[in-house]
DNA sequence: TCCGTTCTTGACTGTTCGTTCCAGAAAGGG
DNA sequence: CCCTTTCTGGAACGAACAGTCAAGAACGGA
């Protein structure tokens, strides 16, 4: 069956991912992406297909990836409470250790207004981070922790714009009490 | 003195500012600026200098004129809530009607990360923003209409980082009602 | 009127872009 | 072994990029 690949598929999508998050699907040349990816560029195209073809694959790698580890923290048992402080105060973590924010956010930035491929896909990770703050919500409004909360679904609208807003203000500000600030005052809706 | 310009200088840089707005800094080539500036090439260089420099003054000229919409909105006497729901619904109606979000956000997000003038730029307009729901907090909290906020900074900074996320969900998704969802929730802070 | 300055114009620079082609090396199946 | 398939590396493609140059047109001042 002719010569095996000499490289890990999965482990050259996840290089492309890297930067393509750093630095945009404009600002990433397919020099960049065969050296980070330390694959041929022939087996590139090979491969992935085309540059815009690779970074809709980068997108749905990210958002396996991403995507279920927030659905993996929010369903943690226990405080619904403590695990959204949690979320945000990792965003915050993030923000000011790398700059290059959520990928999804700024796939929406960049591309979702012109791109239908990318709107759909940054839509479709939008929902399903919403079905997971929504699910929590549920449950913490059935195990009595979260009493306030009467549209469950418009608060799980609101985390998500607030999650990608504070990230957003994270690549303009590195000033920890303004992000700090930031997630104080969201979640006090849920308090 | 020699010739005078046949173009107006203001005029060319709004155009400048609307193309790098809908577009972004890297997806506009200065093809592109010159065909909508309507100037030629090398008055453009004579003017502007290089496209980064022109990249600066758009962002500038931004500030100039949306920043003082916002500061000219919340500074209207009545009611404080009405001017902030006023603020929102806007940009709700601008998220749905043009796709093209905030220009400062955007450039937050393409190139406050990697580029310090940039950052400069947004971090300064992100203070005067602040500053504007800052004193409108105030206002709001004197006259007797806002009896609940405690910290007034926090609240500002939350407002303009919400603002942020909803314009930029406004991207991926097209639904109004996750978008008024998103207000409600949002403005339930200082309700 | 003529000079000096400045603006306009379009051709042109060298570079980088995404993509393709090709020749050859490597490996599995018969 | 040979055949087929696949991967590799480098060269090459045309297009688009940011930026420059030189020549001339238009105007103000003397």
């Amino acid at each position: 069956m002719g010569r095996q690949k000499e490289f890990d598929r999965e482990e050259a999508l996840h290089k492309a991912m890297e930067v393509f998050w750093t630095r945009g699907y404009g600002a990433s040349s397919i020099q960049d992406l065969v050296k980070h990816m330390s694959i041929n560029r022939q087996s590139l195209y090979d491969t992935f297909g085309d540059k815009h073809a690779l970074y809709l694959q980068a997108l749905d790698r990210y958002r396996e990836v991403e995507s279920h580890k927030i659905i993996e923290l929010l369903e943690r048992p226990g405080s619904v409470k403590r695990n959204l402080r949690q979320l945000f105060e990792t965003a915050i973590e993030k923000a000011l250790s790398e700059r290059r924010g959520c990928f999804m956010g700024n796939a929406m930035s960049e591309l979702a207004g012109r791109c239908k491929d990318t709107a759909a896909r940054t839509c479709g990770n939008m929902g399903a981070a919403h079905e997971a703050f929504y699910r929590a919500l549920l449950r913490g409004k059935k195990e009595g922790e979260l009493k306030r909360i009467r549209d469950a679904r418009a608060v799980a609208h609101f985390l998500y714009s607030s999650l990608q807003g504070l990230v957003l203000t994270g690549k303009a500000t590195q000033d920890r009490k303004t992000l700090k600030d930031i997630v104080t005052v969201t979640l006090s809706v849920i308090d």
